[in-house]
DNA sequence: TTGTACGCGTTATCAA
DNA sequence: TTGATAACGCGTACAA
């Protein structure tokens, strides 16, 4: 009965006796013809399920219709939600999305990136450990295919759809200023390998020093040690007089948060921990956790449309960071030993109202 | 200085000083060459950046190397998990991912599905509201594209990778009855359109009218309700003899947690709450969220894997069902009336250990 | 209004 | 060992 090979538009002309052009003007609505061979093109084409093959269009139009997209990793939410909103927004266009992760590692990206280019994609949504130095996305730029970073602070040469990460760690700084901090700790996963991870401590550390905050340590550790909260736990206790830690993402600070009984700390109130990002569950949580909340879905949004301007040959110019909120949670209170009357470590609130950026620029 | 067009294999066999059909077997290693014209092929290649274009070779060869994956959305961690959990798996056999989610929308996933076949997929991954009555997943069959679903019971025509949602339903049950639970209901959203839903409440259901439990109530809940508490409060009230609340998925479980102090009632003295996916935020809340865990990423790989094996012209058989665990928490525990003694409603065990469906079967 | 023929980048065939 | 050529499915210039 049915035909178990692809049905092409030859087919379709044959069936409807024209030639493959006529087909394929009826079919496209892309020229002329009469009333009658319309009908009976479109009969036909109807009859056998004719789809057009993407892939001869691709070859012949030289545009395949597709973006690729590569991030760390689908597991965070983060990533995976700003991959949903690009895909939403490209799809609306008539892009789909050849999407791949890494898993964090360096030479992953690049030869993810190769593959990419070697599907011939339009275009390409990239959350990377080293732009600058990638080979291959210069390449994509030596043949003209319009690149927009995702989550990265914008580099030279690249658009990024970002929350400014260093004005982000700035406003955690002034919140540890505000409930009487002193002493502050950065926590960071892969700091070698992440920019972003870097940026935002390098805006803490300047804020810090703007407040006269001592500098803040950098701490340093590995997926395994967190993970393993009586490692975590052993780690931080290195540092006792910390006591505040900005932690890079939230699950690290909810690390902190399930490490610091297991050396004897109390969350907040022997130990203040802000988290980074604003992922739902932190909300949830025993403590809510105060965190630097972002829109992930809306980067992924941004994204796709500057992504979509390149695609249609218009400039892509670098984007306006999106807004941030700093978020007040339970995980955030004055030191002990800095107010000691205040025995029960409820977070007090600062005289001011929680900073947004949307407040100091549109 | 570079060219800004494509750099095919006939600029590389002209560079070289040969034919184009010398060039491809070189650089495919796919036949003989001598080692003088390989070497300078293979320089031309590496001077120029020559890369193969997938869409060519894919009109060629009739095969993409692609396969295509629907699911309802990123947003959700279950299945972004999957999607995860898949690619890794197709990537590391030289396939690309063309992700695409519907948000739920049954004409959504046809579209999608139409256009995922006219960028000639060599496979699908797919999870969808009627997989049964779909046109063009049929039309992938007829074109004998391999398909696998993902989180679906599995159907008489398609494999599947899955957890038994009627027997971890079932589990649900039981776990209520030893508990002492009586009166309970199933807390569902899109219920008309999710087959996995339906599997769920039958398998609880039966399970119910085994054990002499009163026939659960079915509470059909809309997004919007879902997502406001002060509402969701309303329509639970309408049940108000109701102990114990199996909700077809985590964040629906979640939600029932932070409506019922809005209606009077505490989780778990006045009313227990089951949930299902086993998302990693349940255990971190303040009360621990009691649910089924099941295992995404492995749900993905188990689903690439058969893919895998179509791919290779191999027989895709049905797919045993993945293991589940019920996992204990704090939102579980007997209702405050059959054990009036127990005012505080703190988790107490049943005699018999939580259960794992590999207990049962491989 | 219609159809023929070419080229997109690749590989397989086949003759040299 | 090599290279010319056909074919994959499509859109389009051009001729009819």
């Amino acid at each position: 009965m049915t035909d178990r090979t692809r049905i092409t538009i030859k087919d379709v002309a044959l069936a409807a006796g024209c030639g493959v052009a006529t087909a394929s003007r009826v079919l496209n609505k892309s020229g002329p013809a009469s009333a009658e061979t319309r009908a009976r093109v479109e009969d036909a084409a109807r009859r056998m399920g004719f789809v057009f093959s993407a892939t001869g269009r691709a070859l012949q139009s030289r545009k395949s219709m597709t973006v690729g997209c590569l991030i760390p990793s689908l597991a965070n939410p983060v990533f995976a939600e700003a991959v949903q909103g690009a895909q939403e927004e490209l799809r609306s266009h008539g892009y789909q999305l050849l999407v791949a992760s890494s898993n964090y590692d360096d030479e992953t990206d690049n030869d993810i990136l190769t593959t990419l280019l070697s599907k011939d994609v339009d275009g390409l949504l990239v959350t990377m450990a080293a732009p600058q130095e990638s080979v291959p996305l210069a390449q994509a730029r030596a043949r003209d295919i319009p690149v927009c970073l995702m989550f990265h602070d914008p580099l030279p040469d690249w658009p990024s759809a970002h929350v400014s990460n260093a004005q982000a760690a700035a406003e955690v700084a002034r919140q540890f200023a505000l409930y009487g901090h002193e002493r502050t700790g950065f926590l960071a996963l892969r700091f070698s390998t992440s920019d972003r991870s870097r940026n935002r401590f390098d805006g803490f550390r300047a804020q810090c020093a703007a407040l006269n905050l001592a500098p803040p340590k950098l701490i340093e550790i590995t997926e395994t040690e967190a993970n393993t909260p009586s490692i975590l736990a052993q780690r931080l206790s290195n540092h006792p007089d910390l006591t505040a830690i900005f932690a890079s993402n939230d699950f690290l600070a909810i690390a902190v948060q399930k490490a610091a009984p297991l050396m004897g700390r109390h969350v907040p109130q022997d130990l203040s921990v802000v988290g980074f990002d604003g992922i739902e569950v932190g909300r949830l949580l025993d403590r809510s956790l105060a965190t630097i909340e972002t829109t992930p879905e809306a980067m992924g949004r941004q994204a796709a449309q500057t992504l979509l301007t390149g695609l249609q040959g218009g400039a892509m110019t670098e984007l306006a960071p999106l807004p941030f909120t700093f978020r007040a949670g339970a995980t955030l209170s004055g030191p002990r030993a800095k107010s000691p009357d205040d025995d029960r470590g409820a977070a007090q609130s600062p005289s001011v109202p929680p900073f947004t950026s949307n407040d100091k620029q549109g």
